[in-house]
RNA sequence: GGUGGGUUGGCCGAGAGGCGAGGCAACGGACUGCAAAUCCGUGUACACGGGUUCAAAUCCCGUACCCACCUCCA
């Protein structure tokens, strides 16, 4: 079986066909560095992520750019908001956003890229389309250059639009547009309320790129003309991808060849923007919960599903890995191995990760009625093992910080499985003179301190 | 107005014509001194009204409600 991918595009499920039989050239829109991301925000992260890690799996050569806007409409005004440089705050921001990245095991893309650094080569493109006559500078001196979509027949395709059926921009400044739709590529600098650093040379006067453009460029820079999927959030389809689709195009460019579009996480039924923000975002809910959870979490549910996000859910989803956790603990350690066939089935029809989860859980269960009766769980272990690690999700993977890269840490832990040990050889005592009002005494007490106790044909265990 | 998506059991969440995905919770049982953990068992769920079909949660028609995007939201 090959792998089949939903197409917005074409608004269905298609084989997986690489231009470049076994390479893979991957495109995201990544955010708007421009505040502290949110659950919501990193989804888009972790599918890709997820999806990335499955075409290596599957042999391929993957080549994944995943883009920051580091400066926007937004930024300016925030910074400016909060009385200090707008780089300082995408910087800042983009570096949360790496920290939020690294919490949930989302591996670094081949390359990020930023707007900022790339200015030439969206000039560049601005100038190729000019010159085709798909672009042209305002008229009103303003120094702002605009996609000229009459040009452009095909305007509208990706997403089933008719230029004459869209709402005209309600919220847009028409001076010196020819068409309302027509939108900013290139941006002329405001001396008066924006800063001179936000400004760049262009053979079009100092200004700022427009939002689509840099994404049309990077993509082009760093994956070629035509390459194979390009993803984002529902939101971005239009209009920003039909955008980059269209500017690319007449450009001469092919550009993508599929297009994924993850949905929303919303809060309240309300996007998470709008509500209350500031206990969702990755910071706050990594105070209570851990990111191989949250991770977790994010991948009970198609990528393709809407999710509303609740802590209640996310409380089930906890529990639920940690009993697939609970059961790597008490088998002995074995060695990964391959894929069970129905995960891959699972993966492989659309990143089907509610379907692949279910495979782990049948195979947790499996070994753990195996473990109950004393016999051999290694393929069991070499099962679960495998699907975690191509889903991000081992436990063993250094990237979720596990003990060993803290020294204080791990004499810590040391010194408190000193102390319990005491205790439980007490309590076994206990036990063995069948008073069992002490054993339980012990165990309320170890359990006050928020460790577990289990006892188990080979004695009794602690977690926390 | 245009475009796209949704409504599944107490809860989360798959599936897209034919044996009840999976998880969380609950209840019963096994195990246990009691627990915990684990396993086994227990549910006639598909918004509503029609229709097609031997068979519909799944296809068709209609209705209701919800959501997203329509020029710088992931």
């Amino acid at each position: 079986m090959t792998f089949r991918l939903y197409d917005t595009a074409t608004r269905e499920v298609r084989d997986f066909v690489p231009l470049e039989e076994g390479k893979a050239g991957l495109y995201l829109c990544g955010l708007t560095v421009q505040s502290e991301p949110h659950v919501g925000h990193v989804r888009s992260g972790v599918v890709f992520d997820v999806l990335q890690r499955w075409l290596r799996h599957r042999g391929l050569d993957v080549t994944f750019i995943r883009n920051v806007t580091d400066i926007d409409d937004k930024i300016l005004t925030k910074a400016a908001e909060q009385g200090r440089p707008w780089y300082n705050l995408a910087y800042a921001m983009h570096r949360e956003l790496d920290r939020a990245y690294a919490a949930l095991n989302v591996a670094p893309p081949t390359y990020e890229p930023g707007a900022t650094g790339h200015v030439p080569e969206m000039v560049e493109l601005i100038g190729e389309l000019i010159a085709k006559g798909h672009a042209y500078a305002a008229e009103d001196g303003s120094g702002d250059v605009y996609f000229d979509v009459r040009s452009w027949p095909s305007y509208g395709e990706l997403t089933r639009q008719g230029i004459d059926d869209m709402e005209a921009a309600s919220d847009a400044d028409p001076r010196g547009k020819r068409d309302p739709r027509d939108f900013a590529l290139w941006k002329g600098w405001k001396k008066d309320t924006e800063p001179a650093t936000a400004a760049w040379p262009s053979p079009w006067g100092p200004g700022r790129p427009g939002w689509h453009i840099e994404c049309s460029a990077m993509a082009g820079k760093y994956l070629g003309p035509a390459f194979d999927i390009h993803g984002g959030g529902v939101d971005l389809r239009f209009p920003h991808h039909e955008n980059e689709q269209a500017q690319s195009r007449a450009a001469g460019r092919p550009f993508a060849s599929y297009w994924m579009h993850n949905a929303w996480i919303t809060t309240a039924g309300e996007k998470m923007s709008k509500s209350l923000g500031n206990s969702l975002t990755i910071p706050a809910v990594l105070e209570s919960y851990r990111g191989i959870e949250l991770r977790f979490y994010l991948l009970m549910a198609h990528y393709r599903s809407h999710v509303e996000f609740s802590f209640e859910a996310l409380d089930e989803a906890a529990a639920g890995f940690r009993r697939i956790e609970g059961f790597l603990d008490r088998a002995p350690a074995g060695e990964q191995g391959d894929l069970p066939e129905a995960f891959v089935t699972a993966m492989d029809d659309d990143l089907g990760t509610p379907a692949a989860v279910a495979v782990l859980y049948d195979t947790v269960r499996e070994g753990n009625r195996l473990l109950a009766t004393g016999d051999d769980v290694s393929a069991q272990v070499a099962d679960v093992l495998a699907m975690l690690d191509v889903l991000g999700l081992h436990p063993a993977d250094p990237a979720w910080g596990g003990s060993g890269d803290d020294a204080r840490l791990t004499q810590l832990s040391g010194a408190v499985d000193a102390l319990v040990a005491g205790l439980l050889e007490q309590r076994a005592q206990a036990r063995a003179d069948k008073d069992f009002a002490r054993a339980d005494a012990i165990r309320d007490q170890i359990k006050a301190a928020g460790i577990e106790i289990e006892d188990t044909p080979a004695g009794a265990r602690w977690t926390w």
